[in-house]
DNA sequence: TGTTTTATGTGCGCTAACGCACAGAGTTAA
DNA sequence: TTAACTCTGTGCGTTAGCGCACATAAAACA
């Protein structure tokens, strides 16, 4: 009842062209969409959904504030980013991917709109295969962007050469790897004595081998486990989300090509 | 001449399908596209494509490595993600965006197939307005992942705040925000003394007024000159990807919705 | 061959941010 | 009015990473 009253109130001053993404869509598709959208309270700590959780809904909030957060083992967290009125929470909804590596939590109360993500998902589905492709790699770069992110606050440099030394090698099917430390240091925004410094602690750790110009991994899974845990999160989420690309002729259970 | 027997020799071991995404596409699509594919060599350093510029192909690496990174004001830069055979570059293309505030830059040498961007969009371009909406969306958003992660690398708390202060601010249409400098401390990922510091140190110079949980913002002119120039990046981005929001009937050139 | 260039190693002072401890100050509830 | 709780202010020792300067070593070149 509350909840009710709670929606008419809000109902006289809510509109869903209050959110820039709904009213950015023709008269045409609104109508469509109208029937389908039901305002809902977006308390302040709220949390749409964890790390992992399959999204049942987009979100279109019209005046509350949502942040995007990962949150660490350690139980630390930092956030990726933040929407509002000019956004939509559950991309990969429509990304193909139904879950995330995030967090989303109402960080400033108010309204939102909400759509059931079938319906968004049936005005895709018509469409081609490689679009939905592309949305799923989509959705694993923008794991990784989001990885980078907490790893830059969060990790020592040693941690985060670990992990880079993984991604990197993991694009070239091998253990070796030409590469300067200098170029290492501009990839991971720190200084170039930061990375020798760790690369020498690698070294002697008998993790890696190196000399002007090339590395070489010679025990990986002490450097897997030298490495934070970011490495590790995207690896599985990409995984996750683009698996049969190697063994294409039986996809399994995720429709990846569909 | 040379480039022409670098092909032949290349094209002898390179194929499409040893890239992950054009090999998890079905058999038709392939022979769809596979007259479009130009195989290319990636040599160390070379630039695909700088902040800002059209991007022209889809590049789907064999053997090389590609990373994305942002590079500030002052020339330091930070690596965003890293892309290989598992992947493609140029996402902005199909996402609407047409560029991006990134640089791709080729950090380990090999070979990659092109494919005109054009050709991409034509097979997108069927499909619907709301489709081509999300995906512009989810550009912006990635910028400001991206962003946040440059700012972890390389900016002070106080200018991270002042950037923090600026993104929530524009979410809420005024100068009032209800937040603990602990909530804050927890989004940015840093110490609630930090925060504390930050906070005190922009009331002394007028920008901010605050108490037990509300902020108010008495200068925002000031608080954008203290701001890095991520909240700049990110809000020209989003301004540029999402520009007709607000007076949809006329929408400005870039086609927002088609 | 010797000379230049480029990559790596190391030391040193400096600073931002951390972790911790605790003191006020405002807010809520008994 | 007290008491409990929450938020903010402040100090202090520690540390990771920075900026700089310079030494050594390997590769490239003339």
């Amino acid at each position: 009842m509350l909840q009710t009253a709670l929606k008419h109130h809000a109902a006289v001053k809510h509109k869903p062209t209050d959110n820039q993404l709904l009213n950015a869509l023709s008269v045409e598709v609104q109508q469509r969409l109208l029937p389908h959208l039901e305002l809902v309270p977006m308390p302040l700590g709220k949390v749409l959904y964890e790390s992992g959780d399959v999204l049942r809904y987009e979100y279109f909030p019209t005046d509350c504030i949502v942040s995007l957060l990962y949150v660490m083992e350690n139980g630390s967290s930092a956030e990726i980013s933040v929407v509002g009125y000019d956004g939509l929470i559950g991309v990969a909804l429509f990304m193909g991917g139904e879950s995330t590596t995030s967090r989303a939590l109402v960080q400033s109360a108010g309204f939102a709109y909400r759509l059931l993500g079938q319906r968004m998902k049936d005005e895709f589905n018509r469409h081609g295969e490689l679009l939905h492709l592309m949305l799923r790699y989509s959705q694993a770069l923008i794991t990784q962007m989001a990885q980078t992110a907490v790893c830059n606050r969060h990790h020592s440099i040693e941690q985060q050469l670990c992990r880079w030394l993984l991604l990197s090698l993991d694009r070239l099917k091998g253990n070796h790897l030409v590469m300067t430390q200098e170029l290492i240091a501009n990839m991971l925004g720190v200084r170039r004595e930061g990375v020798t410094e760790a690369a020498g602690r690698l070294h002697k750790q008998g993790v890696i081998d190196y000399s002007r110009g090339h590395i070489t991994v010679t025990n990986r899974e002490k450097l897997e486990a030298l490495s934070c845990e970011c490495y590790a999160v995207v690896k599985a989420e990409t995984d996750r989300l683009l698996p049969a690309c190697n063994n294409k002729p039986a996809p399994p259970k995720a429709p990846v090509t569909n």
